[in-house]
DNA sequence: TTAATTTGACCCGCC
DNA sequence: GGGCGGGTCAAATTA
């Protein structure tokens, strides 16, 4: 196995923290000239507090979203890991949202020089819902326990300083998971039970529909379909072709011309199966299109469908778990999505497509024939081909939080004390360092994490996480407590959707603020 | 040892 | 008929 590989220059897992004697390695940390935290916010008061969150605003708001933390690397005797807990432990990171009108206060002051911000880049031009007066960035959601989420190691509370490196960049990746479902959750609730919100949240995000070169049928579905839809699934299931519930196997890849994006070709690997599927991603793992053909000839392997039981979404009632997928398709309501079918350019009906949270299972015909497919041959049926385009980013907006720390030391930002398998290295136009790619090796871990050097330092180190960690650090690499994941199992799917219902069986974040989301593209370049 | 992935080469349809 | 590009094969590689 690959695990645990480092560039060549980094150092053996650090046990450096505040109490050492021994002064750490430098892990200092540019602070490249961006907008403060409070830019990304595009109203005053509550974003601002938002970034008084300190660490726990290390969420990207949206997996597109570039959220940088990035830290100074003034403190001459701080340790990285202490950099991050002194800012969170500063008196801004703990402060109460301010009251209406108050001034936004600036970003987290500095812990000593260990100051850092959370900078953002967001793309002109991106509609942003503002945040009403008082609301904080988040709130803890009822029926998450708030002391749960406040006694969480790291996300208000003071940040311990003893911890090593590994632990706490793995903490800003769990904050950022957590903060992520936080706003998952919210996002979901809203759209599922207040449309007003849900709407006025869901446009900005959602505004994008990417255009069809031909004259090919596109079906499309509402956008606040797609939110709920996508929530109904577990999240980074968007990130992951391969484990729609079906198994496939990659019989090829190509760089098509056209497309900066390679694009990969699956097929099912059930015996005479005939569905293939293309898949096309970005350099960092997103999914940019993927092209179903064909249907299966099968049920959906029993394990997958066992497990996915368990989720909604996630099984193969899509169209009954989400009836208000077929009246918006049907309404040709403006979508984030677009299926297209390609072969047969008028025969697909909207119950072809089933709504699911990766899209992929749009694909599936198999629900076609079993929900709406009367009438229509299944040769036709076998031969359509429907091309799921995800739009805007969404799909993975609400799923995966992004984190990008760089650094112009040798700090150890790869070995955070996840086990990580390099699946990848690319080298980039104009930098003659590569680009390596990294995967959990926790089984059904899907986090990813690619490290890019910069080309003018090759001590800049970018690394760029995707997804959350759905494990704590191994234990071998954990010290006196995990407290990267800790929080995690709070907003797993499953529990997600305990904590939906009240007594009355209605949402309980109906209406309520317990996020603005502040998704945006990343895909702006 | 096995299965999955990678990747260069080949096939084939379209212009 | 040649070139181009997408799709597939299959040996090599990797986990």
């Amino acid at each position: 196995m690959a695990t645990d590989e480092k560039p060549p220059q980094q150092q053996p897992p650090s046990s450096a923290s505040a109490s050492s004697a021994k002064p750490p390695a430098r892990p200092t940390i540019t602070l490249p000239p961006r907008a403060s935290i409070d830019s990304f916010f595009s109203n005053g008061p509550a974003a601002a507090s938002a970034g008084g969150l300190g660490l726990s605003l290390g969420f990207s708001p949206g997996p597109m979203t570039l959220v940088s933390s990035f830290f100074s690397d003034a403190d001459e005797y701080k340790s990285f890991s202490q950099l991050l807990a002194g800012a969170m432990a500063s008196p801004a990171a703990q402060r109460p949202p301010p009251a209406a009108g108050e001034p936004a206060p600036a970003p987290p002051a500095a812990a000593g020089d260990g100051e850092f911000r959370f900078k953002q880049n967001r793309p002109e031009g991106l509609v942003i819902s503002p945040p009403p007066p008082l609301s904080p960035l988040f709130a803890v959601p009822p029926g998450l326990s708030p002391t749960t989420l406040l006694d969480s190691p790291g996300f208000f509370s003071p940040g311990p300083f003893g911890m090593s490196h590994q632990q706490a960049l793995a903490q800003v990746t769990a904050q950022a998971a957590q903060a992520q479902s936080y706003l998952q959750m919210h996002f979901e609730y809203s759209n599922s039970a207040s449309a007003a919100p849900a709407t006025s949240l869901a446009q900005p995000i959602f505004q994008q529909v990417p255009s069809l070169p031909d004259e090919k049928v596109a079906v499309t579905e509402s956008s606040e379909l797609s939110q709920s839809d996508l929530r109904a699934q577990p999240p980074l299931q968007v990130d992951k072709p391969a484990d729609d519930g079906y198994n496939w196997r990659k019989y090829g890849q190509k760089q098509v011309k056209g497309s900066e994006f390679p694009r990969s070709y699956y097929k099912c690997t059930h015996p005479d199966c005939p569905v293939k599927k293309k898949v096309e991603r970005s350099l960092d793992g997103h999914i940019t299109e993927i092209i179903y053909k064909g249907q299966h000839n099968h049920q959906r392997p029993l394990n997958k469908r066992a497990k996915d039981a368990g989720t909604a979404g996630g099984g193969d009632s899509h169209v009954q778990e989400h009836p208000q997928f077929m009246s918006h398709v049907q309404s040709g309501e403006p979508s984030n999505l677009m299926f297209k079918k390609e072969q047969e350019s008028s025969q697909l009906t909207p119950e072809h497509l089933s709504g699911t949270s990766d899209s992929e299972e749009v694909g599936n015909s198999e629900y076609g024939a079993e929900e709406g497919c009367e009438g229509e041959p299944e040769r036709k049926r076998r031969n359509t081909e429907i091309r799921v385009v995800e739009s805007a980013a969404s799909l993975k907006a609400v799923s995966e939080p992004k984190i990008i720390v760089q650094t112009t030391s040798e700090v150890d930002l790869l070995d955070d004390g996840y086990r990580w398998r390099k699946y990848g290295q690319k080298v980039v136009k104009g930098n003659p360092y590569p680009r390596s790619y990294y995967k959990c090796t926790t089984p059904g871990c899907n986090v990813r994490k690619h490290v890019e050097r910069a080309s003018t330092d090759p001590k800049a180190v970018i690394t760029t996480y995707e997804g959350k960690h759905n494990h704590d650090v191994p234990a071998a690499r954990t010290s006196s407590h995990s407290i990267a994941n800790s929080n995690i199992p709070q907003v797993r799917p499953h529990q997600t959707q305990d904590n939906r219902r009240t007594s009355s069986g209605k949402t309980d974040f109906v209406n309520r603020p317990i996020a603005r989301l502040l998704l945006k593209e990343e895909q702006t370049t």
